[in-house]
DNA sequence: TCTTTGATTTGGAGCGCTCTAATGTTCTAG
DNA sequence: CTAGAACATTAGAGCGCTCCAAATCAAAGA
């Protein structure tokens, strides 16, 4: 399976290897005759060019790394998706690796990325701490996506994780609410933000007496407990804050397991407006994230960065926003007054 | 921004460029001292191998491409993460490309594999052609998982769609089902096993007059017109059999809109048992495909091919399994016989 | 002391491609 | 007819690393 090279081409076409070259880049200034005994030499041979040896030429690998907490998350997918369709327009390529919600496998990923030359670092939703970051900052452009507060020196893209659980808990008491009760994301990067923003927001509603935060997680499996947990005690909380959609439909599920209507007996907000919480049948109220937006101005901050090396840090905060669906409503009864 | 090469280290190790390399490949034929200069050395300087040009040199890139039809696809994502684990676990670095379910795309997807020169090359549920899988398949060890009927010659894991497609009509008319209609994949590679697997499970059970296939498409978006339409008949069908689990959902939602019980006035069925239909709030009655055995196969199938050679094709098919929940019971009344 | 042997270390020739500087060619204008 | 511009082509020096063959070294045996 010796696959032919660029010398092999020359040989066949009669040229050198430098013309084959800039055929291959499809430089202007080759004469249509030699451009075409030479794309006729390679079509023959079945050539393929070396993306390694070009790259080692050529000092640049035209590549991006992108590095994502969880691919299971609906919200990082297209968080991925529009970073990569962003990335192939301006004409790099996208190298995608799994964090797997670890973070040791998420610096061992950084620095395959690094082994690769990648020219920037895209980290969505990673567990990096602040040291390590403040060090890969230093080695690569970098910008942080989605990551509750990121440390200085670093480009970052975030939505406003703290208003958004405002907006949730505003929402909530709103209608009439008053236990509202926050099951968080635990060790992700933005639950702390999020447990902020629903303390600040319950406060600001003259509700500090209600804060109740329980341990979730990062999915559907960890609310289950706490729902449980929850239905068993004398007075139950009216309405629910959820860390993420996905801890939403955990808890969706089994609240309606249970025989607890929803928004009936417990009203329910989630977080990241994926196409879960759009599915009509479980038609979740959530907290809109601009994950378009978000993959964009990453990667147009990361390249701008690129080419005009170091600057002032920026960082871009998006507006999050509530979707009111059908998981919420005003509470049951007067019990909770 | 100029990264230390091994050169560099070298020098400040006053050992040459080759101790250097042996210990970078932890060689066992280097004396303790030297290593541990070497070591030091790299650990000042902030080295870090360049894998371009350690595959170049190398010959090899212990690397295999794999390509996904559609990464928002969960069931997608679960054979990659299968996959990842048991590549990885063999010493090989893993690269995901993603097809959109584009043909144009995953074609181009597979040519930038090949420059990346990947030893081998995974094809998950993709659109691509016979006449160029039967060509890749020359140029490259391939695995095609999951992808309908795959050419003769291209190693391949399939999950038996057809028997999976028997095993959901069949369920459904246990059930007493009758008028069982079969949303479909539309143009997805797997859609017309499931098709001809619906149609002989319909034929098996006596209702060949029932046959009625409707397109669908890949995902939730394609299901809403359907069930619209169908809805509006005079005698709609008392069971649906849905493509996949997304398209199921697509269905249980606008359904559930339109104020049709399920499983009460019409029962679902899907296919694929991602986590979605797991969600007890949807508990959707589906086939179950053991995505994890699937990934794991293909490694091994393809890792054993890239250092045994040619040889005989292998063709894998896994058998699915009915996963009852939720949304199938028997048909309200007498009406359907 | 001189080999011999096995363990270490090193020189240097690639891997396949890019890119600069230099060389050829062709053509136009003086 | 020829200088010189304008265009086309090529030689060759890397890019950073691996790996084979050869060189070096140290300890052990004769």
């Amino acid at each position: 399976m010796n696959r032919p090279t660029m010398e092999d081409v020359a040989r066949r076409a009669n040229v050198s290897r430098a013309l084959v070259s800039l055929v291959m880049n499809n430089s202007p200034q080759v004469s249509a005759q030699k451009r075409k005994s030479v794309l006729l030499a390679a079509e023959e041979l079945g050539y393929r060019p070396n993306l390694m040896a070009r790259r080692l030429a050529q000092q640049r690998t035209h590549t991006i790394g992108v590095l994502v907490d969880d691919l299971r998350n609906p919200f990082f997918g297209e968080v991925v998706d529009s970073t990569e369709a962003a990335t192939t327009e301006h004409g790099f390529q996208i190298l995608i690796l799994n964090g797997h919600r670890d973070r040791q496998r998420e610096v061992a990923a950084v620095e395959t990325f690094l082994q690769f030359r990648v020219e920037g670092l895209v980290l969505v939703g990673t567990r990096i701490g602040d040291d390590d970051l403040a060090h890969f900052g230093t080695l690569s452009p970098c910008v942080v996506v989605a990551s509750g507060n990121p440390p200085p020196g670093v480009d970052t893209v975030v939505t406003d994780d703290r208003h958004g659980a405002e907006l949730a808990v505003r929402h909530l008491a709103s209608l009439g609410h008053r236990r509202i009760t926050h099951i968080d994301g635990a060790a992700n990067v933005s639950a702390a933000e999020r447990r902020a923003g629903y303390r600040s927001g319950m406060r600001a509603a003259g509700l500090e007496d209600c804060i109740d935060v329980r341990r979730g997680g990062d999915d559907e499996a960890g609310a289950l407990a706490v729902i449980d947990s929850i239905l068993a005690e004398p007075a139950p909380p009216t309405a629910i804050f959820a860390f993420n959609d996905l801890l939403a439909a955990g808890a969706l599920d089994r609240l309606n397991h249970s025989g607890a209507a929803v928004p009936g007996d417990v009203s329910l907000v989630g977080f990241d407006n994926t196409f879960i919480s759009a599915l009509r049948y479980i038609s979740l109220t959530t907290i809109n994230q601009p994950t378009l937006a978000m993959g964009r101005l990453a990667v147009d901050t990361l390249l701008h960065r690129i080419s005009n090396g170091a600057g002032d840090t920026v960082r871009h905060t998006l507006q999050p926003e509530l979707v009111v669906r059908s998981t919420t409503g005003p509470p049951s009864d007067g019990v909770s007054r």
